[in-house]
DNA sequence: ACCTGAACACCGTTCAAGT
DNA sequence: ACCTGAACACCGTTCAAGT
C-alpha cells in the first residue's frame, strides 16, 4: 500500500520533483553535492528512472537554468514596461535584476556550472536553444529601451557603436559583479561595503559616459530605484524580504 | 635502468610537471577531463605520489590559478608603471589584461572552476591567502592609479564613492566580459562582433561617466592602446601572436 | 510500457605493504 | 623516507530482468 501511495505521488509531475530536489541540493551543498544517486535516493526512485526524464546530469542543470531564466524574462519584460523615460526604465531593469538575484539565489551558481565547457557540451540542442531564446529576449528587452532613448533624443550613440554593445556593457558588468559576489572571495576585504549599491552606481556612470540623459548628476536614480522596488515591484520585493528572513532564521 | 632514468626525471621538480600536465588537460578537455588518475598515468607516477604534493585535486587547481595570478601581477605592475597620465596608465592595464587573457587562455576556465563553492571550500588557507594577496595587489595597482588621478586633478570622485568602487566597476566589467567570452554562449549571435573592442570602449565610457580626464572624446585611447601593445608590451604581444599562430595550426 | 537495481567504468582518497 | 597500487566509497550511465 505504501507502494501505491508512492505511485500516486509519482504520477504527479515527477520532473518538477526532480528539479526541486536538485535545486535545493545545489543550493545547500554546491556542485559536488548534486548527484543523480542522491536525487534518486531522496525521491525514492531508482537511478534508472531519472534517465527517463533527463538524459544526463547536465540536462538537469540546464533545465533548472531555463526555469529561472523564464522567470527572469518575465521580470525583464515588466521592468522594460515601466511607464517612464528610457533611462528610468533601465533603472527598473537594474532593480529587476537585483530582485531576481535575491529570489533565485541558486541561479548564478547554476550558471557558473553551466558555463564550464565540459558541462555545456553535454547538453541537448533543444534545451540550449531554449536558453538562447531567453537570453536574446532579455538582451532584446534592454536594447529596445536603448533604441527608444535614441528615438526620443535622450541618447546619441557614437558612430560604430551599436545598442547591443551598450547592453553588453551593462550585462558584463552585472554578470561579473554577481559572479564575484556569489563566489567566496570576500569583497569587503578590498573595501566594497555594499556591492549591490556599488554595482548600481557603476552602471549609472556607464550610462552617463554614453551621455544618456538625464545624467545621474541631474536625477536621483537611487531614490527612483527604491521607489520602483517598493511600488512597481512591490510583490517581488515582499517575496524577496520573506526569503531573506527565512534564510536568516535558518542560519540562526 | 629505465626505472633509474625515470627517477632522475622525478627528482627535477615534479610539482611543476604535475601542474603543466594538469593545465594542458584542463585546456584541452575541460574540467571533467582533469583527473588525478589521468595526471598520474600521464606522468607515470602512482596515484599516491600525487598526494605528497597536493592534498586534493582542488589544490592543484588553486596552485595553477596562483601561478597565473603571479604572472598577471607582473603585467599589472608594468602597466601601472607606464610613464604617462593616469588615464593612459589605466588604458595600459586594459592592454595588459587582454594580453594576459591571450597568453593564459586556461586562466579564466580555472577561475570559473575555482569559484564554485564546492571547489573553493576544499582548498587550503595557505594557498587561499596567496591568491588573496595577488588579487589585492592587483586591485591596489589600479586603485593607486585612481588616487594619482585624483591627486593630479584629472578626476574628482563624488562624495561617498571610493577609488575601490571604481576599480570594482572596471574589474566586474572585465571579469564578466571575459567569462561570457570564455564560455560557450556565442556573442556574435547577439551582435557583438569584436568583444575585446566592445569591452575596451565600455570601460572607457565608464571612466568618462566618472568624468576622468582626458575623456575618450578628447583623446584617442584606441590608438594609444594599440601603441602600448606594440611598443610598451612588445615582448608580450609577440608571445601572444606566436601562441595564436600555434593554436591556429593545431585547429587546421 | 514502465520501473528496477545490478553491473560497468570511472572517480578521489587512503593506507598497509613494500623498497 | 619515499613510493606503490590495492582497496574503499562514491560517481554517472547502461541495460537485462522483472512487473
Amino acid at each position: 500500500m505504501t507502494t501505491l501511495t508512492r505511485k500516486q505521488r509519482e504520477v504527479r509531475d515527477r520532473e518538477a520533483q526532480i528539479l526541486e530536489v536538485a535545486r535545493n541540493m545545489l543550493l545547500e551543498q554546491g556542485y559536488h553535492g548534486l548527484s543523480m544517486d542522491r536525487i534518486a535516493e531522496a525521491l525514492e526512485y531508482s537511478k534508472g528512472t531519472m534517465y527517463q526524464h533527463f538524459s544526463c546530469k547536465e540536462e538537469i542543470i540546464l533545465a533548472l537554468v531555463n526555469a529561472s531564466l523564464t522567470d527572469r524574462l518575465v521580470i525583464f519584460r515588466k521592468a522594460a514596461s515601466y511607464p517612464s523615460r528610457p533611462r528610468e526604465r533601465i533603472a527598473a531593469v537594474g532593480v529587476g535584476v537585483e530582485l531576481f538575484v535575491r529570489l533565485y539565489p541558486h541561479h548564478f551558481k547554476l550558471e557558473q556550472v553551466l558555463r564550464l565547457s565540459s558541462v555545456w557540451e553535454k547538453t541537448s540542442p533543444e534545451r540550449r536553444q531554449f536558453m538562447h531564446h531567453c537570453e536574446s529576449q532579455c538582451v532584446g528587452c534592454v536594447s529596445g529601451i536603448v533604441r527608444d532613448a535614441i528615438a526620443q533624443g535622450d541618447l546619441t550613440l557614437p558612430e560604430g557603436v551599436t545598442p547591443e554593445q551598450l547592453v553588453f556593457g551593462l550585462w558584463s558588468m552585472s554578470f561579473g559583479a554577481q559572479t564575484i559576489l556569489a563566489s567566496s572571495t570576500s569583497l569587503v576585504d578590498i573595501g566594497i561595503g555594499d556591492p549591490h549599491r556599488a554595482l548600481a552606481q557603476n552602471q549609472a556612470r556607464l550610462l552617463d559616459g554614453y551621455g544618456w540623459r538625464p545624467l545621474s548628476s541631474e536625477f536621483d536614480y537611487e531614490a527612483l530605484s527604491e521607489r520602483i522596488a517598493r511600488e512597481y515591484f512591490a510583490k517581488e520585493t515582499e517575496q524577496a524580504m520573506k526569503l531573506a528572513q527565512k534564510a536568516n532564521r535558518n542560519s540562526a
